[in-house]
DNA sequence: TTAAATTGTGTGTGCGCACACGCAAGAAAA
DNA sequence: TTTTCTTGCGTGTGCGCACACACAATTTAA
């Protein structure tokens, strides 16, 4: 077995001691142009690959992540993100790699902005948060630009130069893919009620691109024989509001034929119709939430797309990881599945949300 | 930030040299019972965790893990699960993880015995393999209980007690799955031609729960509406006969309505039936293969149920590198997901395929 | 009873790398 | 010219752990 190459081989091939090749290596300086060269070239010949565990070993300094997130338990679905990242902490802490958490109210700019500030005081390595709220977001980046810290977001895209990746779904394609799916069950024709059940103060770009993705998967399929009601309900809390609501719909429109559920509250509006009587209402929503897993298996949610909110915030940590300790380039983008759940295969998902 | 604690604060609080501890950590013996007895308790008291970086920088032995596999390009299924291995070694190779490849051809039960042999001499630390010959890879397994080497099962599962553990999907449920899907664009009763295009020599036995998963779905939903045709093929590499064999069935069997392949060959009966005109019959198959996807986008696949290969392959080595570097347990099972891919949410799959 | 084997413990070295420091020789400043 | 800086190298130490070895204090065998 032919061992691995070290800086040690690499320094006497290239006639210099460990020392010089260390400050080749890591660009220090203080080495002439032409041992520069030569050392250049031998790693080159022999193929050289640091041994990166070693590295880290010796690096013995400790990396920490900012993480801003929503309050847990305030909402079931922001809870998986955060439980991923605690995951992948737990599996790379031997890299040093530590998180420093900051919480902030979901539905509070200011709150948020509050709590970033409170985490860049903490001059964290890099940054991992959701862009909910969007000019507070946009601020927090600049911020972020000027302190040179980089930047992941997780479960919402947006432009700017500090973001050094996205890990999250495709928010438009998951809308074409609803559209597939509502429309296999619709028997050739009707209308989609689509349901926002969010606050007006977030960021709802993702949302916009679902509804966008499914329009336009169905206005491909056929013009005129799918419709789409849009509506958005800011009071998704309140059980009889809801179920007026969704009464008075569908008395008005009697061609509707399946509800689409923009976010991961899905089991809302379920809980919010158990009384009322009437033909099965195929409903498709996002996430394997327990709510919306009790529904599934009931029969009372047709399809859930798994957005792998957890897996998100794994991946967030692990690519740190990577990036700090494994000098690996980040894609800018990283699109996560759009998994198909249904009754049958619920079980697995749910088993990787929680294993990984 | 308290740092860690290391063997050294261990000796320190128990008053004994860090060889002592080391002693203890490993059970090399050669400790007095008082003295063990003190050090696992302050080892308990300071919460020790090893740091595995320095662990596996100082243990220094290179681990080699011995893949048995069915020859490259002579089956496009086979080469994803190999080629996931090599990915994960890929990135975990800083630990000193190697594989040792051994190619046996695909269907050749005596070629697999001779491979696994000769794989068995080269005295790898463990071994992954799928058992395709259930009675040749008993035989090796029993081989590999008598020299001691620990083995993960890929792709189809065996009980045996030197199976450490099993990698990949739950075929009886698959077959649920595929009759949920099937049953949703059937309109309410049919046919389901069931088509097991593989050799008989194979150890078909995830073929076989597949179909029991199928069936049972189905006679749940109901008993009467919903019937399965069984046909198996070993010439499925002769276009014209699966084509006639087609052509007879529907029009032996007019209520077939949709086609179920049982494994990854379905762009075999795709290009086998391009010439047959006729009313859209929809075809449930396995696995993102460049030509399954091609007809997926084509409309002429509608579903396929990822098995996850290249996966299976790459958390093969990922757990093996748990097993010896990090110590961890592995679980005796480990099913992976059932994804529902359709031509809307391929892209992903495939991404994740090749990435890793 | 003496030699040999065993048990219990500490010390030392090395894994491959990062980084601080030392030190000479030449360049720039006084 | 002398002093201070800078450049270009080598040496040494430590990261936390694994493991070989040394050596005394037993215990067992001859």
């Amino acid at each position: 077995m032919n061992k691995r190459v070290t800086i040690k081989d690499i320094a006497g091939q290239a006639g210099v001691s460990v020392g010089t090749v260390d400050r080749v290596i890591h660009d220090r300086g203080r080495v002439s142009a032409e041992v520069k060269e030569k050392v250049l070239q031998v790693m080159q010949a022999l193929d050289f690959e640091p041994n990166l565990i070693a590295s880290t070993l010796a690096f013995n300094r400790a990396i920490q992540i900012g993480v801003l997130m929503p309050q847990l338990h305030s909402d079931p679905y922001w809870d998986l993100p955060l439980l991923g990242m605690r995951r992948a902490q737990q599996s790379v802490k031997h890299y040093g790699i530590g998180l420093f958490e900051q919480m902030f109210d979901l539905f509070s700019p200011q709150d948020f902005k509050k709590s970033a500030l409170a985490l860049i005081d903490q001059k964290p390595d890099a940054l991992v948060f959701p862009p909910i709220f969007l000019k507070e977001s946009m601020e927090l980046l600049e911020h972020c630009a000027e302190v040179e810290v980089p930047t992941i977001l997780v479960n919402t895209d947006v432009e700017h130069p500090q973001v050094m990746s996205y890990i999250g779904q495709d928010s438009y394609q998951s809308g074409v893919l609803a559209g597939k799916l509502l429309s296999t069950v619709m028997n050739g024709s009707g209308k989609v009620l689509l349901l926002n059940l969010d606050k007006e103060s977030t960021n709802a770009k993702h949302l916009m691109d679902k509804e966008q993705g499914l329009r336009h998967f169905l206005a491909q399929k056929d013009q005129s024989l799918f419709t789409v009601l849009r509506q958005d309900v800011e009071d998704f809390d309140n059980p009889e509001r809801l179920e007026a609501l969704l009464k008075g719909l569908l008395q008005q429109y009697v061609d509707i034929k399946t509800v689409f559920i923009t976010n991961s509250r899905a089991y809302k509006l379920v809980e919010a119709i158990q009384g009322l009587s009437q033909a099965h209402l195929p409903i498709l929503g996002y996430d394997l939430l327990p709510n919306n897993l009790h529904f599934l298996q009931m029969g009372k949610i047709d399809f859930l797309i798994n957005q792998n909110a957890s897996y998100q915030g794994y991946l967030a940590i692990k690519n740190l990881t990577d990036f700090f300790i494994f000098k690996k380039q980040l894609p800018r983008v990283q699109h996560l599945p759009l998994d198909i759940v249904v009754a049958e295969n619920a079980a697995y998902y749910l088993q990787r949300e929680q294993g990984n």
